[in-house]
DNA sequence: AAGGGGACTTGGAACGACATGT
DNA sequence: ACATGTCGTTCCAAGTCCCCTT
């Protein structure tokens, strides 16, 4: 079996570790001279380090992040701390500054990087391959292994998501001074650029990270990291759906357990049974407490409030409907009205009682107990394992449910998309519609159009030819009609498709032997669900998974 | 139990390369 | 050859969960 061989006992996550350390940031290039600065109408030349920062402002100017107050006021902090006493004591009002020459430069360097000859693009591709070569992979154990993230993240303002308190922040560059580097003892350790040093080697094998850095937006640290093709990213995956089949078999008891803590005499047994319904029932994530002001205020099921949930005693016909509203993760809004058993509902009424909106709806439950609950009903139990698992069943529901054995292979894909889609929708995992999507589905329709037209023509050629005793044209007009059902599927799959995002559902939750099995079942070859990356990823089961695999 | 640090997974958007049609 | 749309890749923020200290 594949991960068997080098799996460890004792917490260690590799014997031998050798890289070449991380690839910095290029350095900063002054913009030339013909490029100014204005500030209140006036030409200024600025010190490399202020211009360095009012750079990447400049970049900005076409970006809705750049008119908000927060993100202009905590640039403007940064930027001051940047300059020379003297700019500073000229530059003292944002609004003075006229930015627009560095940002027509940066329009015009794009165009032209966009413009160049074959042999350009080339010589840069060619770089970049040389570079991956000597430092995008590293040997872990016996396998030579591609590294996910090489490169440290270059300086530039932070743009959180959401309403960011922090937002417009300088993310300043790191340095090798900064770069804490982890290798086994008897690797031929990475050697830090010319002149430099590194802030640490290290020799941590209980860890799988090769260097790390503390970001100084949050202070939260920030590691290089295997790509998801190697053994050590594969395994993990492979356990956590081990986990979720896990659960799949005793989930049943531990609903019938939830379900009968929802009549407990204590309080906090009733809040934390009716918290795990919403997670399973709903898939909600687990929601940590954050720290106020740091990050933008967005809540998972521990953290809901009261001002996130409505209760209807009754609503068009239907009893005991929960309202839920809030931002999730990613500032992504979850809304959601649904029926709840009437014991359900009684406990949020129960909870809601003598309570201000901003106050918790399980105000004696967090994620910690949560989870040690869980950790009782079931060993490795966590909240996110409830995704994992409603994710997975679903999608292995769904297609038993819509694949249809005699279909062609494009209305086959239809139906796995939308079993994927039926995951999606459960995970409240949603994107911003393409900018070109309304345009996109007209050219869609008008190729329908045409296509439609050839057939009708082919058709009635068919109909001369037999009248003529002719060879058929049947043959033309079949293969006509494939394309044009080619295209309708393509056309409902992109429309239902607008404002679902397919992509973390399938790279995350999805037990990938599920949809490597159902390829096999009905001979779709695996590239039409899997591209090359995703294949490399999921490798482990492409070679483990049989057509009659079950989650 | 509270609080903070650390390691790892999950997330949508931006970017850029490539395919396709003209 | 060029423009345009599509799709894969990269980016890096934002979660989860565990562990340690007090």
């Amino acid at each position: 079996f594949i991960f068997q061989e080098e799996r460890y006992t004792d917490g260690s996550k590799w014997r031998f570790l050798e890289h070449k350390g991380p690839v910095f940031a290029p350095p900063y290039e002054p913009m030339p001279n013909k490029v100014r600065f204005y500030y209140d109408g006036k030409i200024m030349k600025l010190s490399a380090a202020a211009e360095e920062v009012a750079t990447f402002f400049a970049k900005m100017l076409d970006h809705e992040y750049s008119t908000k107050d927060v993100f202009r006021k905590n640039f403007f902090k940064d930027w001051r701390k940047e300059m020379t006493s003297e700019e500073k004591a000229i530059i003292t009002d944002l609004n003075k500054c006229n930015f627009s020459e560095m940002n027509d430069y940066f329009k015009a360097q794009s165009e032209a990087r966009k413009q160049m000859s074959k042999e350009e693009k080339k010589k840069i591709k060619e770089e970049n391959e040389r570079l991956l070569q000597e430092y995008g992979f590293c040997i872990m154990d016996n396998h030579k292994e591609r590294i996910g993230n090489f490169r440290t993240e270059p300086p530039g303002l932070f743009r959180g998501r959401g309403d960011h308190p922090k937002m417009g922040m300088l993310k300043r560059r790191i340095r090798p001074e900064d770069i804490i580097i982890n290798c086994s003892k008897d690797s031929k350790q990475p050697k830090p650029p010319p002149g430099s040093k590194w802030k640490e080697v290290r020799h941590d094998n209980k860890v799988t990270w090769l260097a790390s850095w503390t970001e100084n937006i949050q202070g939260s640290i920030k590691y290089i990291m295997l790509n998801p093709s190697s053994r050590i990213k594969g395994e993990k995956d492979w356990q956590k759906y081990e986990t979720a089949r896990c659960l799949k078999k005793c989930v049943d008891r531990i609903r019938t357990q939830y379900r009968d803590d929802w009549k407990s005499k204590e309080m906090r047994i009733r809040q934390r049974a009716v918290a795990l319904y919403f997670i399973d029932k709903l898939a909600l994530r687990a929601g940590n407490e954050k720290e106020e002001g740091e990050t933008a205020d967005t809540v998972g099921c521990c953290s809901l409030r009261v001002e996130h949930i409505k209760l209807h005693p009754k609503i068009n016909d239907q009893e005991f409907v929960v309202e839920l509203d809030f931002l999730g993760k990613d500032s992504i809004r979850y809304y959601n009205k649904m029926p709840v058993e009437k014991r359900v509902f009684k406990n949020l009424q129960l909870f809601l009682e003598n309570k201000q909106p901003e106050d918790d709806l399980f105000d004696r439950l967090n994620t910690s107990i949560l989870n040690k609950h869980l950790q009782e009903l079931m060993d490795g139990l966590t909240a996110k394992v409830f995704r994992t698992y409603n994710a997975s069943i679903t999608l292995q529901q769904q297609l038993k449910e819509l694949t249809c054995p005699d279909d062609s292979i494009p209305a086959k894909i239809l139906s796995y998309n939308r079993a994927n889609r039926a995951v999606a929708i459960l995970c409240n995992h949603q994107r911003a519609p393409p900018k070109t999507f309304e345009k996109s589905m007209q050219n869609l329709q008008t190729k329908i159009d045409e296509k439609e037209k050839q057939l009708s023509t082919a058709r009635k050629q068919l109909k001369a030819a037999k009248a003529d005793h002719k060879a058929s044209h049947d043959e033309k007009s079949k293969k006509i009609e494939e394309q044009l059902m080619k295209l309708q599927v393509q056309a409902t799959d992109r429309e239902e498709n607008k404002q679902i995002a397919l992509g973390t559902s399938k790279l995350n939750y999805l037990d990938p032997r599920i949809s490597v099995a159902w390829c096999k079942k009905y001979g779709i070859p695996i590239e039409k669900i899997y591209n090359k990356t995703q294949r490399e990823k999921f490798a482990w089961a492409i070679d483990m998974a049989e057509k009659d695999y079950e989650f």
